[in-house]
DNA sequence: AGCCAGGCTCTCG
DNA sequence: CGAGAGCATGGC
C-alpha cells in the first residue's frame, strides 16, 4: 500500500534526513539516494516501509509505501512516523520570522531553508542512542549503536534491503552487561541500558505517557533513571517530543556552536548558553538545530 | 603520546 | 552541596 503526505511549508528532505548517516550507518534507519527505509511494529509484528520524495523544497511531497502489505493500519503507523521523522509538525515559518531578527540565524536560514529537526519517532530508541553518545565522539557512538541494533534488533526485508526494528525493552532487559560490553559499551553504559530496558519492560517507566507531561515532569522522570541526566532528558524533549522551548545547553557541540557564532569563539558556560537560547522562546529547538547545521556547513566549506 | 569526544555517577571535602 | 576522578574507546 502507499500514501502521499503533502507538506505544509518548506522541507528539504535530503538535508533533513542527513542526520541518519552523517556519522555512520544506522541499520534501523537506512538512507540511500532517494529512499529512506525503516521498520515499524504494528500488532506485534515488525514491518518495513519506504519513503520517497518529489517536488521542491517549497512544495515537497512524501510518498510512503509498505510493499507487500495490505493493512491500512501499518501504512498509517508508517506515515505517522514519517511525519515525525521529517519534523512536519514544527512551526518552521514561525521560526523563520524570529530568525530574521537574529544576525546569525538570519544568515543561516537562507542557506538551510527547508531543514527540519528530525524527531526520533520511538522513545526507547532515542534514549538508548543517547546513552551510546554520552561523552564519546559521534562516529564511535553510531558504530556502537549499530552493533547493538544488529545484535538485538529484528531484521525485516523491505524493497530488497534489510532494516532492523530497534531492540525492544524486553530484549534489552534480558541482556547481560558482559554481552553489551562486547558492543564496546562501557560497563556503566551497559548497566544503564539494561536498567532502562527493565524499567520500561516492567511498566515502572511509561515512556509513551511522557508525551502528555510538562518539560519539568519529563526531566524529573528521566533523570530519576540511573544513567540518564539532564543532557539526555533535554535532547529527549527536543528530538523525540519535539518541544520547541528546550535547549540542551550542557551539550558540548551546542556550547561550541554558541561560542563560535555569538562569542567570537571564546568560552561560554552552560548558564550563558541557556540564557541566550531562552530568548528564542518556543523556537529554541529549531534555532539550536540550525546553529549545529550551520557549523557543519562551515566545516564542510573549510 | 596525550588529549579530546554532543555525560553521568560516585566519592570526597 | 561543588568539585573531581573514573569510565573505555577511537581519532587526530
Amino acid at each position: 500500500m502507499k500514501t502521499e503526505i503533502r507538506v505544509e511549508g518548506s522541507l528539504d528532505v535530503p538535508r533533513t534526513l542527513q542526520r541518519f548517516h552523517r556519522f555512520g550507518e544506522d541499520p534501523a534507519n537506512r538512507l540511500s539516494p532517494g529512499v529512506f527505509r525503516r521498520a515499524v511494529k504494528v500488532a506485534g509484528r515488525w514491518r518495513g516501509y519506504e519513503v520517497r520524495w518529489t517536488g521542491s523544497v517549497e512544495g515537497a511531497r512524501l510518498l510512503v509505501s509498505t510493499p507487500g502489505e495490505r493493512s491500512a493500519r501499518v501504512l498509517e503507523a508508517a506515515a505517522d512516523e514519517v511525519a515525525r521523522i521529517c519534523g512536519l509538525e514544527l512551526d518552521l515559518d514561525g521560526f523563520y520570522r524570529v530568525a530574521e531578527q537574529d544576525p546569525v540565524l538570519g544568515l543561516l536560514v537562507p542557506r538551510l531553508r527547508g531543514l527540519r529537526p528530525t524527531l526520533a519517532p520511538q522513545p526507547l530508541e532515542m534514549l538508548v542512542g543517547s546513552v551510546c553518545a554520552q561523552q564519546v565522539n559521534l562516529p564511535f557512538a553510531f558504530a556502537v549503536k549499530a552493533r547493538l541494533v544488529r545484535r538485538y534488533g529484528t531484521a525485516v526485508e523491505v524493497g530488497g534491503h534489510t532494516v532492523y526494528g530497534f531492540p525492544e525493552a524486553e530484549r534489552l532487559a534480558r541482556t547481560r552487561v558482559r554481552d553489551l560490553r562486547r558492543m564496546q559499551l562501557t560497563t556503566r553504559k551497559s548497566e544503564y541500558i539494561v536498567g532502562l530496558g527493565r524499567q520500561v519492560a516492567s511498566g515502572a517507566l511509561d515512556l509513551t505517557a511522557l508525551r502528555g507531561r510538562s518539560n519539568e515532569d519529563v526531566i524529573e522522570a528521566l533523570t530519576a533513571v540511573r544513567g540518564f541526566g539532564r543532557w539526555t532528558a533535554e535532547w529527549f524533549l527536543a528530538r523525540h517530543l519535539g518541544r520547541g522551548d528546550v535547549c540542551a545547553a550542557g551539550d558540548l557541540a551546542v556550547r561550541r556552536a554558541f561560542e563560535h557564532f555569538y562569542n567570537r569563539g571564546r568560552p561560554l558556560d552552560e548558564a550563558a548558553v541557556r540564557r541566550r537560547a531562552a530568548a528564542w522562546g518556543p523556537y529554541q529547538n529549531m534555532a539550536v538545530h540550525y546553529l549545529l547545521a550551520g557549523r557543519q556547513l562551515d566545516a564542510a566549506a573549510a
